[in-house]
DNA sequence: GCTCTTATTGATCAAATGATCTATTATGAC
DNA sequence: GTCATAATAGATCATTTGATCAATAAGAGC
C-alpha cells in the first residue's frame, strides 16, 4: 500500500508543474494548516517531496504563493461600480454584493487559510481586510448614509457587524463544521433586509 | 543571556504546580497555536521540557487540560435564567446576556483557543456550540418569537445571525488583530436593538 | 540536624521535518 | 535515432520535537 506504481515519471513544464503545486498546496494546507509538512503534501501530488525545493525556496515561499493564489482576485473590480449604481436602492446594491461576496469567499480553501493566516498574524490578512473596507465597506456605508439622509444611516461598525453576521455563516460552516443552510443566499439577504430596515433604508 | 541562575530548583505541590502549567500553556498556545512547543512552553514556565511529562501522560493530554480550562464555565449557569425572566423586556434580557457573554469570551485566549481548535475539528468546539444554542440561543430564539406573537418573530438562523455579528467583534480583534472599540458594549447593544427593531419587538 | 519521600533535572532516544546535492531519465530539437 | 537540456528522483544532512528514565535535591516530618 506504500508506493505503488509511484516510478512513472511524468515530466511538466515549469510552469505547469509549479501551478500544480500551488493548487494542491492550497487544498493541503487548507485542510491541515500552515503546519502541514512538505512530504505529505508531496506524497499527495505522487512526486518527491525535494521536487517542490526546484519550484520554491522554501516552505515559507511556498505558503506565499498560496497565499497570493487564495487572495488574489477574490474583489471584483465590478463590485464598487454596484455599490456606487444610483440607478438601485442601496437595500438591492448590498444583497447583490453579499451574495456576489459570499460566493466568492465561501469555500473550503478560503475561509480556512483566511483564519490559519489570520491567527498565524500574517499582514496579508489586514491587508486584505484594509482593501475589503476601502474598496466596498465604507463606499457602502456611505451611500447608506446619503439614502437615509437625515435619518441618519449606518456608521461603519455597524457594517462591520452586517458584515460579521453574513461571514458568521462560513466560519459556522467551514471552521466549525457545523450544520449551515445548504444555500447562503437566504439567509444573506435576509441579514441585509434586517439592517436596511431597521434604518428605514428603501 | 541563555540560562541565567536557572539552576535555582523550586518545589511546588502537585495541584499547584499542575495548575502553573495549565495557565502558562493557555497563555502559550493561544499566542502561538496548538504546534507551539513543548520545549518552548518549559522554558515560559522556567522548568524543564520533561517536568511536563510528570504532569501530562503527552501533549494531547496537556491541550486537552487547556481546553477544559478554557472552556469550563463560561457559559453561566445565570443566563439561562436570565433569559427566561419575563419581567423584563426581551429586548432588554438579550442585551444583557450579550454584554455579560462577551465579557466572559472576548480574551485574546479563549478567542484564539476556540479558533485554533475549531480548525484542528476538535469535538469539543462542536460540544460547546450545541450547548449554547440548546441553553442560551433556542430558547432566547422562543422567547423572542412569543413577544413578537402574531408578527413572527425569528428563527434560529436569524439569531445565529445576530450571534455572528456580535461575535465577529471579537474576531476582528483577537483572530484578525484590526482595529475595534475600545468599549465591546455600544456596538453589542445596537446590533441587538437593531434586531429587535426589524423584528418589531419590545 | 537527619532522613525519607518525591518533585525536578539532565541526558538521551527515535521519529519527523526542512533543506541540499548528485544521479537519473523524460522530452524536445536536430 | 541521437543528443542535450533540465525536470525529477533518491539519498542524505542537520535540526527539531515528543517522549523516557535514571539521578538529584528540595522540603516535610520526626
Amino acid at each position: 500500500m506504500a508506493g505503488q506504481a509511484a516510478n512513472e515519471r511524468k515530466r511538466f513544464a515549469p510552469d505547469e508543474r509549479r501551478q500544480m503545486i500551488v493548487d494542491e498546496a492550497a487544498a493541503f494546507f487548507s485542510e491541515v494548516g500552515l503546519e502541514g509538512t512538505t512530504r505529505e503534501l508531496s506524497q499527495r501530488l505522487g512526486v518527491t517531496q525535494s521536487l517542490l525545493y526546484a519550484y520554491f525556496a522554501s516552505k515559507a515561499d511556498l505558503l506565499e504563493a498560496v497565499f497570493e493564489r487564495v487572495y488574489l482576485d477574490r474583489l471584483s473590480p465590478d463590485w464598487p461600480v454596484l455599490i456606487a449604481d444610483r440607478s438601485l436602492p442601496v437595500r438591492e446594491r448590498a444583497k447583490r454584493f453579499y451574495r456576489e461576496y459570499t460566493g466568492a469567499i465561501f469555500t473550503y480553501e478560503w475561509m480556512r487559510i483566511f483564519m490559519f493566516s489570520g491567527l498565524a498574524g500574517a499582514e496579508l490578512n489586514r491587508r486584505y481586510l484594509g482593501h475589503l473596507a476601502k474598496l466596498m465597506l465604507e463606499p457602502l456605508c456611505a451611500e447608506m448614509q446619503r439614502a437615509a439622509g437625515a435619518k441618519g444611516g449606518p456608521q461603519m461598525e455597524d457594517i462591520w457587524n452586517l458584515h460579521g453576521g453574513i461571514v458568521y455563516i462560513g466560519i459556522r460552516k467551514f471552521v466549525y463544521c457545523v450544520p449551515t443552510p445548504d444555500d447562503f443566499a437566504p439567509p444573506v439577504e435576509a441579514a441585509v433586509d434586517r439592517f436596511c430596515d431597521s434604518f428605514g433604508l428603501e
